[in-house]
DNA sequence: GCAAATTAATGATTTATTCAAG
DNA sequence: CTTGAATAAATCATTAATTTGC
């Protein structure tokens, strides 16, 4: 259990998911764990800073790759067509229920759910509508981090309002909050946290190498845990 | 096809995917594609600013959770346990020829490779070890972000020994070229690009939301293309 | 010579920033 | 303008090198 989940990569295999729903060849390499699809297609990230089309984004590459060599031959073949099943709308519209329920999570505490926790969310509210695990992860992310963003605004806001009378930005008091709160931020989820792991990867699950117990974590703590 | 797949959520499915390659019994909810396991326990994430002994870790968190409740109720209860498969060392040890595969793969212009991309290279890499798809993904994270930093370091240092004669750091000339360096990054991969996706998630597949023809992006360009 | 402690390198996460769709 | 989506930066944590004491 407990596997460490790290959000990053997670994004790749949650496209996979989508695309093997309705693909039944598999891609015979289940060695990692991997569906075999999804893209690049990634964004151009525009550089902000002066640049008068930034609708244009490619700017091809110029491959200027060629030498040294390997032995890998035939790696070049699995145009995974993700045939005709995961399309619609653009990106995912939250449903006035879903958002609620968000953001009841939300105020209980919940942070940054893992992937259990994602799991149960994203089957919860998709009696709602249509969502994916990944909405909820992003949808976490990012309410976490302008709710941080406003509470930051309005205490400086406040601080600037209070203390002198109306001096638009005070250059000192820098207060960086956020460091020291991120501390507690990797355990102010509803998870326990026992200790910390100490082979969350691989683990032959010989042995129980934490102290976990797979607590069960109470996803959704506004009930006591009676049945409801 | 080609699915965005941000690099963020992936990491979850890539631990679910681990785990379930052993468990042979599917956790009954297909609809967002996460196995459902993973784990909590994260880092404690040592405050780093003054702590006598870095070793203790822990510090408990005190539990102030305790209020707020939904209708969900029977959420609780999926205790994956990870059987006897996957495990091993704490974290991915990188054998020699898999680093050099991964830094020719780099110098031959692979910044962030996508789902295939990484699938491919987990396969190729996985005849010298035991890897995963999000170490390969965290591989080329860090490669990148610390080949930049390096190469930033350089500069400034290279700056500071020809402007001056040995002043120690100069609050000027910011320089800040990663930040023009972004536009180019997110195509400077191997992958062609076409324009963007349109739909990279969802997508009930009804048509070509893009321009997509999965390309079939050569991911060990360093043979033409012949069989060997 | 070996083992424990320390340092350096780097794998793994989280947070901040940014782009773009509605 | 709001906010979902994605990447890059910063940070934490673990493992290998290296050093030090015996």
């Amino acid at each position: 259990m407990r596997l460490q989940l790290h959000h990053l990569y997670a994004a790749y295999l949650d496209k996979a998911a989508a695309a093997t729903t309705s693909s039944s060849s598999p891609p015979l390499i289940p060695s990692s764990a991997f569906p075999a699809f999804a893209f690049k297609c990634l964004r151009p990230l525009a550089p902000k800073i002066s640049f008068p089309e930034p609708r244009k984004m490619i700017a091809p590459p110029a491959d200027h790759f060629g030498r040294a060599r390997i032995n890998t031959s035939k790696l070049l073949n699995s145009t995974v067509q993700l045939p005709t099943s995961t399309a619609g709308t653009t990106r995912w519209n939250p449903s006035p229920e879903q958002i609620k329920v968000l953001e009841m999570l939300y105020r209980g505490g919940m942070r940054t759910p893992n992937s259990v926790q994602i799991d149960r969310i994203t089957e919860e509210l998709g009696k709602y509508g249509r969502i994916e695990g990944k909405n909820v992860f992003y949808w976490f992310q990012n309410h976490k981090a302008r709710e941080r963003q406003k509470q930051k605004l309005a205490a400086l806001l406040t601080l600037s309002t209070l203390d002198s009378s109306s001096l638009p930005a005070a250059p000192e008091t820098k207060e960086v909050p956020e460091k020291r709160n991120k501390k507690e931020a990797a355990c102010d989820d509803l998870t326990i946290s026992k200790r910390r792991c100490k082979a969350p990867w691989g683990g032959h699950g010989d042995a129980a190498d934490c102290t976990t117990d797979d607590v069960t974590l109470e996803l959704f703590p506004l009930r006591p845990q009676g049945k409801a």
